[in-house]
DNA sequence: TGTACATCAGTGAACGCGCGTTCACTGATGTAC
DNA sequence: TGTACATCAGTGAACGCGCGTTCACTGATGTAC
């Protein structure tokens, strides 16, 4: 097809060029590297001490390097790009997931293992896992629901992966879930501590990796201990 | 002394005139009405959808019936302010905790009864505990790190209240504390998620008291089963 | 391939609005004698 | 008790500012023939 090889040629001519790198790429292709562009400077500008809902357009498309008026060519306020930013990040945060089982632990040191391989993802995309921590609570209850939605629904994840383990033949299918639910918020509060402290202080980061690891394997006797009510019929 | 007696007569006549109710008091009483006003009407604002940062200066001048001028006769500025409902927010938490102590709950169903007491609490002091839930993570650093430490002291007073527990031999005072912070965080956890539910669902609400209780219940299993390095020195 | 027209991401100016902060003030309350 | 002066919580007007949203526009990219 003509129409085809024209736009092939057309992109890699352009693509090739050194002085054309911005505007590289076909229509479409430049709308989503502003949307990108929007996104990640809404992200940025959270970082340290602001919350989402104290970001405003304004800053957001002059950090993104666009007029205020283009922001509507993307998003219709900015609720909806809140919302997308909870999608990206809970992306971010199952691809770390995925990457960390695919790892294959050993099972020796196996949750000291987890702590450190959590925390090491959680510095890598900071900005991702801080929103999360932060949009929990305070924010829009749209944002926030959206969020908890997340949170549960990877929680769920948690609680299947959790079923493989022999001990949890004595435990209901809703208690599983109970126990996912504590993990997931121990290990989603250390994060929010962990990337809330002053970056050059391994100290502290030292007492808190330790301190979560104690949680999660206090947590793990418990489990161990725990008979759910007519359980066991899995 | 003539000064007293004078006050203690204005004081008198003016609390019992019925047409001079708002205006009562000395000049100092009324400052500290005001002031009053001006914090129930923060935190009024921030019902519902918003957190702290979101609530202007002069919202909560108007709530509160003044000038934004007079604001600064108060407090030098909205983190100011803040500060003082940490304070204030805490207190309340606090007195609670006391209250729940003095009713001295009873050994059986010990911890469902606590899981009740304290939701029941936080149902009635709905506004200073989700301040605390909310900001704890979101706003501004000074206000989120009063708000921390506060926590950290509160968990440090049921460290202590642990200890008493037979159980606590086994267990050093640093553990202790690592046990009560997993306690605090899921307490503070299930009554900012219980404070954000339609208020008339009961059925919600059992569910989360229901979750609550176990996931105590888990980690007073773990922590029976827990031995410290080198502890019961105590 | 070349031309004429359509699409639409991004522009730039304008709007009305609520914001935080300042200032000189008012008048009731407090103090000294 | 009565008078003269000091204090100071609250007033009301004004300021400059950044905000979200609208609008008609431009000009590069895309499409149809």
């Amino acid at each position: 097809m003509t129409l085809r090889k024209l736009r092939a040629a057309r992109r890699n001519s352009a693509v090739g060029a050194d002085d054309a790198l911005q505007s590289a790429g076909s229509r479409d292709e430049r709308k989503q590297r502003t949307r990108r562009a929007l996104l990640d400077a809404a992200l940025e500008l959270m970082q340290g001490e602001r919350s989402f809902s104290s970001v405003s357009l304004r800053e957001v498309t002059r950090s993104a390097g666009v007029v205020p008026a283009a922001f509507y060519r993307h998003f219709t306020g900015m609720e909806e790009l809140g919302l997308a930013l909870v999608d990206d990040s809970f992306k971010t945060l199952r691809r770390s997931m995925r990457e960390a089982r695919a790892a294959a632990l050993p099972a020796t040191h196996l949750i000291r293992r987890s702590v450190e391989t959590f925390l090491g993802y959680a510095q890598t995309h900071r900005r991702h896992f801080q929103f999360i921590a932060k949009e929990r609570f305070g924010g829009s209850s749209v944002i926030r629901f959206a969020v908890r939605k997340e949170v549960h629904l990877f929680t769920s994840e948690l609680s299947t992966d959790l079923a493989r383990f022999p001990l949890a033949g004595k435990i209901s299918t809703e208690d599983l879930q109970m126990i996912a639910g504590l993990v997931v918020q121990t290990v989603l509060m250390a994060t929010e501590v962990f990337l809330d402290m002053p970056q050059n202080d391994p100290e502290d980061a030292a007492q808190l990796y330790q301190q979560t690891e104690k949680q999660l394997r206090l947590i793990f006797i418990g489990a161990q201990g725990w008979r759910s009510k007519g359980a066991g019929r899995g």
